[in-house]
DNA sequence: GTGGTCTAGACCACG
DNA sequence: GTGGTCTAGACCACA
């Protein structure tokens, strides 16, 4: 499904939770797609169930997914209702970006034409 | 100078840390400034002379100040060297964020409307 | 493992930054080996654990070691990158020491033999 | 007469002992040689007299100069007495730089030659 | 007065 | 159990 990088200083069940919401993000898995199982996937990643676990509970948190206890974890269709407060959350991390690009020496043509390239670049993973 | 979350996951250092380099990055702090000593900020914040210098360390591991022992710390002018690097880790954060804003339902125009916006709007605090 | 100069002016997460450095340097510690627990080590060295702590995170900066947060340290595997620049720095070094050595009287010969002695000493600690 | 780094981590009064002592070794000053008066020096350099001070102190307590008290400082013959235990430092400071170049790669070879290279350079400054 | 180092001891996140 | 963070408070070197 993904990889895991365990050296890295990000922790794992972020790790999980990052790459779950960009498949999320690219469609990859569909709205009320079930995810795999814990255990499953603990297994596959060869990491402990509990992180597994945090990490689901973590994107429930924040939306993406729902559980249905007994059942499974599932993609989330998109809800238009808590959406706003998430878009204000980005824009606030883009400017800080954006400030800080400039600050090295990009131009505002220059971020527009690589923002365009990752549009274009359309929805795949890297 | 300005103010934190101590209840916030992020450690209070990190911080610290964001919060000066958004201030040398915006040029509030000009080069060759001297920035607050340490147990003066500390004072201000109310928080421990250790967080203070452990967040001075690491803006001079990252190249943002200078430390003169026994006269204070300073902000860093410019060095060229490193930056193409930190340009590639920015753009990757903004590959992220464009990502989830177009999956949030922005469209391209908008995020480009936006990041004119950030631009027009200049330097400024925020 | 190795002892500390409590009454040194240098500073004694310095000495153990250099210890541990040299145990890696002469392969006493393997790639991706542990190192001791901060707790332990402080313990055995009969000092204070934020001491490791800050030589830990010194060696992990120079690229020496690596951190897995909760699990431990371990040596880091060579990486081919920025190693032309210490030799840089190795070579200043051993130009001024090389510069006294023929000051106080040594020759060419001399500090010839004297690196073959080295060498041919192996990579043992002494 | 030299320079210094004043945004250097290293404390100036070493710097300046650092400057001496090479000036000494390369024989830019002579044996008997008057060093200049603390206050000329520290006026020349932009510094303050005591930090010269310091250095000549600790000059003199290495075996570099010697000083008349009212009447100055000044360059100090050598001694053949105190020399071996000098050498036998510098050894051991030889001994780790070239442990260190042999495991970033260096062969024996490359660092004869490159000594030979120092030596055949001259005693000049770089 | 300034930064740098160190200690003793505490709590938290992670796996 | 592990590393990471933080506090309170101390002493030192430097300029």
């Amino acid at each position: 499904m993904f990889e895991l990088d365990v050296k890295s200083r990000q922790p794992i069940y972020e790790q999980v939770v990052d790459k779950i919401k960009e498949l999320i993000i690219n469609e990859v898995l569909k709205p009320d797609e079930k995810l795999p199982a814990v255990r499953i996937l603990a297994a596959d990643l060869g990491i402990n169930p509990n992180t597994i676990q945090k990490a689901y509970r973590e994107l429930e948190r924040m939306g993406y997914i729902y559980s249905l206890p007994g059942k499974g974890n599932y993609v989330n269709p998109q809800k238009p209702g808590a959406k706003d407060e998430r878009i204000d959350e980005l824009k606030l991390e883009l400017k800080r970006i954006v400030r800080e690009m400039l600050y090295f020496g990009m131009r505002e043509e220059d971020i527009k034409a690589f923002i365009s390239e990752i549009i274009k670049g359309g929805k795949s993973g890297d």
